[in-house]
DNA sequence: TATGAATGAGCATTCATTCAT
DNA sequence: TATGAATGAATGCTCATTCAT
């Protein structure tokens, strides 16, 4: 029912979480991501999509149920890719203000390296909510955002981090500035995707109140 | 052309930059919004406008040319909004620190108080680009940026900000904090707009590297 | 929501039970009855039925919901048709004898003097069957049905029919004589529909065992 | 070029036309004829066949040309059925009303013991016009009125039925009731194909005038 | 025999928009 | 001001059918 493209499964690069080369993906849902990345869910056609891709329409739809269904192989291509990085970034790391630079590090290489894939999480929200496949995406996302939660609480209990505010909207701040990098970041830019990930995990680390542990 | 409803002009509010009444819109504004909100641009049906603001169709286009315009119109609203609290909000302020406490106030604050309105700001990618009104509302936003831009470059000329990275990537990343808001916020939840805003406050400051001027 | 076509209302034509005219119907409805006749509900699109018409599609789905919906206006026009012709004619005489035969020839005249809609009827089984208009069409059917088997008890009773079956199975037997002339019966053809009625409803009285009464 | 099931030809069951056993048929032709007794051809699509048969589409056009030939193969072995019964049933009998008997209780037989198969007989219609098919099927189905016809003649002639109208028009009666057969027959009801069968043909030879051998 | 993969043409339906009134 | 009625173009999706394997 799917293209022999290479599926990214969850925490399949451990070591290489910083590697910055797109996630491999079959023709169709490479065509589909570029689509509703420049155009938004409903702003592309099945039919854009068939022609970006070089197929015909049916052909699409051999491979995927309905668009729902490709929006769902995209979210969760995307999520798995964050997932894993951020789960190496974390393991590769002791402290809790590394563990803090190291995610963020990984979360905004996530977001520059492959532009599109991580731009299409912004479209979750036009993904029926009794889609069967929400319920999974969601656990997943909750699931970055508990590993995250738990540093910050940590790094909070060592004194190592130094915020009087709410924990869940401190996270909800980090991951917000994160989330934008993929509306303004552009490859031919300036910045490079390690640049641009060095400088949010610095500024994160000095929201968080870390000791100057900067660097860009 | 429009309805006659209040619309709200640039700076016309200079004294209550932290009021949380949402901007008064004209019945059909008001209604697109709401859909805009919902469903974006692109999900969201001429029809869809009509029925929610209880007019029929062709009244609609009575009083804005079309969908554009509707967008338009909508996105003019927001960011009125949002340069009219700035401004006010910067002008309330002397120090750097102050101004950019104040500032990243009053975006969460027009974030917050009109989550519906705030959100279209989104949808402005579905603005033609050859769009006349296009420029327009891209230089209000310019203005914004701007005058977080000064407060930055100066606090950090005086000292008062201690960062080492892009001045440029460091205001991206908290108007991109505060752009989020509006994807997790929702009135109904536990915290204020007030209260969000003065942790987003606070933390922008210390992402900046500034003394602890923080309250919660 | 619906053309400027005249309605046929339920026993609105308590007198001319025998009229042969079709009955009067919207173009879109006459166009769609004429399809379904010729291909049926599923072998008709919609697009044949706009094009038959001679309207565009939008247009066509200005005044009905959807295909459905078409459907429905034509199965309870037609049942609206025989139920008024049935009652008229039942009213119309006094003996059960009497009351078969004219309700015999009532219905047959319905079915050849509009062949196309009274074929219709044959689509039921393509409405769906959570369609809130279903039940009340197989209301209206029932009552058609409860008339004559009233009719045949009723004659049983006085000894004016003399039969020794299962009288429910026997209405189906006259009604499923009945409703098979729309797929044999052409206009063109040598027989008119009044010759048809009144020989259908002969065959019908000697089918119910009732004396000699025939004449066609 | 057809499934290794048993095909029934044409008089091959000549002593047992009272029994009731559908006739067997290949898989692909037995999904097929379920299909299109609960949703007609045009409303059955190649693949509601084939996954009902448990094949794969292209085995399916292995076994069959395209749809129109599924549906020949139905309208066919229908056809063998009831014109096997019909010949059979009259050759039982002598007199014309045994014989008209006979024969209205061999089609009831064959419209209750195989109900999908016999109510395929009415997707005859989108039998495209010139499938070569089409005339060799339509031969049958003239035999089988010709038979009766045959007989309807002989028994006015013989004074053993009594009818004054039009032949043709009376065997189209009879045969309307039975087709209609199967729009309401459930084998899970009260009554048995056997009663039915009787008691239509019971209440056919009062309908053509034939003293009174009624039994039900 | 059997099937995974493909497609041109068509499906029912909805879109943004207009116009006569 | 307001709207009933209309439409060309597009929407997501399915159709019967084929072909390389």
């Amino acid at each position: 029912m799917s293209e022999p493209a290479p599926a990214t499964t969850v925490g399949a690069t451990p070591g290489d979480w910083r590697q910055i080369e797109p996630t491999p993906l079959p023709v169709t849902l490479s065509a589909a991501k570029d689509a509703f990345h420049d155009r938004g869910f409903h702003g592309t056609s099945i039919r854009d999509i068939a022609a970006r891709a070089g197929v015909s329409l049916p052909t699409l739809y051999y491979h995927h149920e309905n668009k729902q269904g490709i929006l769902v192989a995209l979210l969760e291509a995307g999520m798995n890719s964050v997932l894993g990085r951020v789960r190496a970034a974390i393991a590769d790391a002791t402290t809790p203000t590394e563990q803090l630079s190291n995610a963020i590090e990984a979360i905004v290489l996530h977001m520059t390296a492959d532009l599109e894939l991580a731009s299409v999480a912004r479209e979750l929200r036009y993904l029926d909510h009794d889609n069967p496949h929400r319920q999974h995406y969601v656990g997943m996302r909750t699931e970055v955002e508990d590993l995250l939660d738990d540093i910050l609480r940590r790094g909070i209990a060592s004194c190592d981090f130094h915020v009087d505010g709410d924990a869940r909207e401190l996270l909800r701040y980090l991951l917000g500035a994160c989330q934008e990098v993929t509306t303004w970041y552009h490859p031919s830019g300036a910045r490079s995707p390690a640049q641009v990930a060095a400088s949010y995990a610095a500024t994160s680390l000095r929201a968080v109140g870390a000791g100057p542990t900067t660097n860009v």
